[in-house]
DNA sequence: CCTTCATCTATCCTATAGGATATTTGGCAC
DNA sequence: GTGCCAAATATCCTATAGGATAGATGAAGG
């Protein structure tokens, strides 16, 4: 008797999560790191095995997979993993990205002063895990996956910041959807790490834009990043 | 023997559902047309039996309308109608709307020519519809359900257009995000109908802007548009 | 009369089983 | 050797069953 009962700190964070939500995450989180050939097959009944559950919750983490666009499905023929992004598609994906973080970062900066703290911290952390790559780099180490893997975290922060910084839940869903192609499109695309520092600097315009106040300088800046990120995307694919 | 069988004829039109794909249609279009309360239950098993059907194909395909915004799951709770758009999150509706279809008519302007046509033609089927709306309102008839859900199919389908002329697969998927809100939200607000006259100018405006080619022009006639139709909704929210 | 606790029912969640479909393997004919 | 067909295997898809959890009902105590 007499169970410790921890009261209501931080209650409303702890979500009950069903087996469903864990297998989601687990598979989302193999996607993203180990880098499968587009195109792989997605067993389900081996996805079961491997993760020691029966296929029913796999079949449903599977259905929420594809909304994301991460694997396509063929009916009575099972899951794939989506193909890689063709240059066409790259194109749109930072067409899209353009309106949607262009249109997103004016409407955050009627909350500038909340955000930019947040977006200080998350430069910060920016600059520091730039350097840690630097440094690795020049000791002719090999980057870690695990360092490559932060690296992408702590960039993409930033971005998904001003979209919670909208307050707005349906650009921050829509982010979601961006975020999982973008991810993607950096295990393709060889870039990502190495424009390290004229990512920080354009961030760093970025974030100086909101101090400002002004939401068109802020989005134009934020429309200028993407354009850049697209040029240096488009030299990656033509140099492979 | 000897079935008739319909060669090749629109083969690839034909693609292949299977069980979970045809409840998804049945419970999408029992939550668009049978307007339900907000916060109804959705039971699986209930549907299931309803459908006779198993539970496991509910299951998969209430997965797939989470993603859609339409239905909301609480674990080991089970599914609920999505609740109504609440003042503030209707605010929200629009502003993404404003810089997703602003957006996306930019984009589409790349591609006026091939657009404007089929913008004529749905245009011409919303003033076809308007007059019928009119006509029977003019007898004193009561809408039936079928006109009103015709009307804004038929509504939709020009902003509909408008982003599959963007050719942007990311801004395609995007947008049926954002339709089953706004077909949502005129469940709730009573207007969508009222407003025909002035929807087919505005949508008339766009239309003249997109003949021009000025990118802009027709931006800005999409954006004004929205806004018109946020302060319409407004007007209705308040006198509720 | 109101509160509290136990039981009971309904529902969700996961696991297992079997039929249906796709893919691969092996063999045969050319 | 190459192309085609058939059987075997693997996989997907739906159905059913049982354990687990949430909500409801009713009784006991204050």
């Amino acid at each position: 008797m007499s169970e410790t009962v921890y009261p209501l700190a931080g209650a409303a964070a702890l979500e009950r999560r069903g087996l469903r939500d864990r297998v989601y995450d687990l598979v989302l989180d193999m996607l993203m790191t180990a880098d499968l050939a587009p195109g792989t097959r997605l067993s389900i009944d081996a996805i079961a095995r491997d993760l020691k559950v029966s296929p029913t919750p796999v079949r449903e983490a599977l259905v929420q997979l594809e909304r994301t666009g991460l694997v396509t499905r063929e009916a009575l023929k099972g899951y794939r993993v989506a193909p890689p992004l063709a240059a066409e598609q790259l194109e749109a994906l930072f067409d899209a990205r353009l309106v949607l973080e262009g249109g997103a970062t004016e409407l955050a900066a009627r909350h500038a002063e909340a955000l930019v703290p947040q977006l200080e911290q998350a430069l910060a952390e920016h600059v520091e895990i730039s350097r840690l790559v630097h440094e690795t780099a020049a000791r002719g180490e090999k980057l870690s996956l695990g360092l490559i893997r932060d690296y992408f975290a702590i960039d993409w922060n930033f971005h998904h910041l001003i979209f919670a910084g909208t307050q707005n839940p349906f650009l921050i869903d829509m982010s979601e959807a961006i975020s999982t192609r973008v991810h993607r499109m950096r295990q393709t695309v060889k870039s990502g790490v190495s424009d390290a520092d004229e990512a920080v600097i354009e961030h760093g315009a970025i974030l100086e834009a909101f101090r400002g106040g002004s939401s068109d300088t802020a989005a134009a800046a934020m429309r200028d990043h993407i354009e850049r990120v697209r040029e240096r995307a488009r030299r990656d694919v033509a140099s492979s």
